[in-house]
DNA sequence: CAACCTACCTGGAAGC
DNA sequence: TGCTTCCAGGTAGGTT
């Protein structure tokens, strides 16, 4: 699920049920959660829900500020679920409210859950491409200077934050860029168009409740449509939607990046090394998932 | 300091 | 069928 759009897309959904709403218990399950010493956070009621990069915020109401941060990582979900409602598999957490439960799912048991009094020191927060203060001169200027690889570079969550895997292979094809490029070689021109992809496709995605894989979503979480517009992210060989050349799939640090060498003119590149592995396909990610609504049942 | 790499986890899909 | 290997939406922390 979670990146900055399937992040902003449970804040979205989890507010309008949440907000006002008293917790009554926060009961960690899973001790991988590492959420520290609970404060006394009880009969507060939750002042609001946010977002920072990728972290949700239960800010609560009283004197003092508490939040209660909750970070999705590779699997983690924040599902609502009614009294009534069977208890999901893998429940690392559950936070009761006065009218229902968020319950903190988490296969893969990386996702964090933190008390806080101040997020900024949840980790470094680069700049959040969706506020105003994102601008194509403060991209400039954090761009500048840098030889890591533009790709590599876009994931780096103390420059920008909320930017994951699916979303910088889509970006850098929406602007035409090579994402071996050293990010600080890019002209104006082309920062004017990393900045404008970046705004667009994020907002795109969060108009589509974001990207879901998974066949088997239970109705009430988070179910994005992204995935029906990821123009080369898990199409490794296949036609580019915008010129018909195959999409390839490369490795930078460790991790896959797709683009469409036709649309980024291969030759100029001035990036490091890269790996190429053996083109095998994504059989996870080419099954689309049903359609359904974006909204939370109830 | 900047860039890179590994470990952390589990489960699903593909390969044999 | 069953076992093995590879891969996955992220990031902290250690190493070059």
């Amino acid at each position: 699920m979670p990146e900055l759009p399937e992040v902003e897309t449970v804040v979205r959904q989890l507010a309008p049920l949440a907000t006002g709403r008293r917790i009554e218990e926060v009961r960690i399950l899973d001790p991988l959660l590492r959420a520290g010493r609970p404060p006394a956070y009880r009969g507060r009621t939750v002042a609001r829900l946010c977002r920072r990069g990728k972290w949700i915020l239960f800010e609560l109401s009283g004197a003092e500020p508490l939040y209660l941060a909750c970070h999705l990582r590779m699997t983690g979900r924040l599902l609502w679920r009614g009294p009534d409602d069977p208890l999901p598999s893998h429940l690392r957490a559950r936070i009761r409210l006065e009218n229902g439960e968020v319950a903190f799912v988490d296969p893969r048991r990386l996702g964090r859950l933190a008390w806080t009094r101040d997020p900024a020191r949840l980790g470094p927060a680069g700049v959040d491409p969706m506020e105003p203060s994102f601008t194509v001169r403060r991209l400039a200027r954090l761009l500048a200077g840098s030889a890591q690889a533009i790709k590599p570079w876009l994931l780096r969550q103390d420059r920008l934050c909320g930017i994951g895997n699916i979303y910088a292979s889509e970006i850098l094809h929406a602007a035409r860029l090579d994402p071996r490029r050293a990010a600080g070689t890019l002209d104006a021109g082309e920062v004017r168009r990393l900045h404008r992809a970046t705004r667009r496709v994020l907002a795109s995605a969060i108009r589509m409740c974001g990207t879901t894989f998974s066949d088997f979503q239970d109705a009430r979480g988070a179910s994005g449509r992204f995935q029906e517009l990821l123009a080369v992210y898990g199409r490794d060989g296949r036609p580019c939607r915008r010129c018909g050349h195959p999409v390839r799939r490369i490795v930078q640090q460790q991790r896959s990046t797709f683009f469409c060498p036709a649309c980024v003119g291969e030759g100029r590149r001035t990036g490091g090394p890269e790996k190429e592995k053996a083109g095998r396909d994504h059989g996870r990610l080419r099954k689309p998932s049903l359609s359904r609504s974006c909204s939370p049942r109830e």
